[in-house]
DNA sequence: AGTGCCTACTTCCCATTGGAGAGTAACCCA
DNA sequence: TGGGTTACTCTCCAATGGGAAGTAGGCACT
């Protein structure tokens, strides 16, 4: 068998973590919440307008499933009703199913999911507040290593452990 | 030829939709955030507490790359490298390194990210708040699901196999 | 009656993503 | 000189997600 000291260290430290993570709902809410399209979702059954103008629409509305597609038009079909469903399975919307002449599905939002909306909101705000600066010193950045790898040669005097 | 009609329409609103994206950054940088280890990290830098307990220990603090590691040790070191590279492209946060005898690498969060990671706490709060809710509502409806499946008898108009 | 189109999915295929784990460079200690 | 450290990097492989086509129920037109 190798061996293994830092590696068992890393190890444990992981297993322990794992264990503390599968207990940790707010962890997984997290998880749940990172996904690509819920705040997109979300966004758009709050009725933020997608334009960057103009902070909020102000009052969330149902929408048909055409309706969210044609407005998140850059999710594929499979994702889309993927996301809804388990947004459905949270509770954080409603789908209605109406049978009229071509079916109508309409999905709102809950209370629930009007609340975490609120929060997410705060996050599009941040990056229309914040997104020229990040932007500049991504290309800064990108400029600045393509020449010279990120090697600093400045700090070349501490040896010390 | 297969006509396309109302496929054709879709198609038109989605290169509206993306040109209108390419050109939105407040887009690119939600789908960024949106990342799932970006949040952890911060959360991480920024010294929240891993426990839900304890909201936030309130001083951020850099941290080692092994350091990290540990804390966050769901976290491959692959994406743990990536993540935090595209941060610091971004601006968010500062790394360092010291050539001390192994090599110290240190990673601190800057202006920039700390006030990202502000932002990104109201969402642990919200998670924390109603993670129970969600977790009410997923079991309600898996419960209800799995006997019937989700049809309500209107369902059925949907066309589902 | 038959053809065609509608919505809201589902299914198949394939490219990309992400994880596990081994390997690497530079350096010290025994 | 061999092992051990840190911070990566690389390779292999399984899972994820997108694109496109297919599907079910149903009306409208001919």
């Amino acid at each position: 068998m190798p061996t293994m000291t830092a590696a068992q260290q890393r190890q444990q430290a992981k297993e322990q973590y794992d264990a503390f993570l599968a207990g940790c709902p707010s962890r997984q809410l997290l998880d749940r919440i990172s996904d690509k399209w819920v705040a997109l979702i979300l966004a758009a059954l709050g009725s933020d307008g997608p334009h960057p103008g103009e902070d909020c629409a102000g009052e969330p509305r149902s929408m048909r499933y055409s309706e969210l597609s044609r407005r998140l038009a850059g999710v594929s079909q499979k994702m889309l009703t993927q996301t809804l469903r388990s947004l459905e399975r949270d509770g954080l919307l409603t789908r209605t199913v109406t049978p009229t002449v071509p079916v109508t599905v309409t999905y709102e939002l809950t209370e629930l999911g009007l609340s975490l909306h609120e929060t997410i909101r705060g996050i599009k705000r941040w990056a229309e507040a914040h997104m020229d600066e990040v932007l500049a010193n991504r290309e800064k950045y990108d400029a600045h290593a393509s020449p010279e790898r990120t090697t600093d040669s400045k700090d070349r005097a501490a040896g010390r452990r």
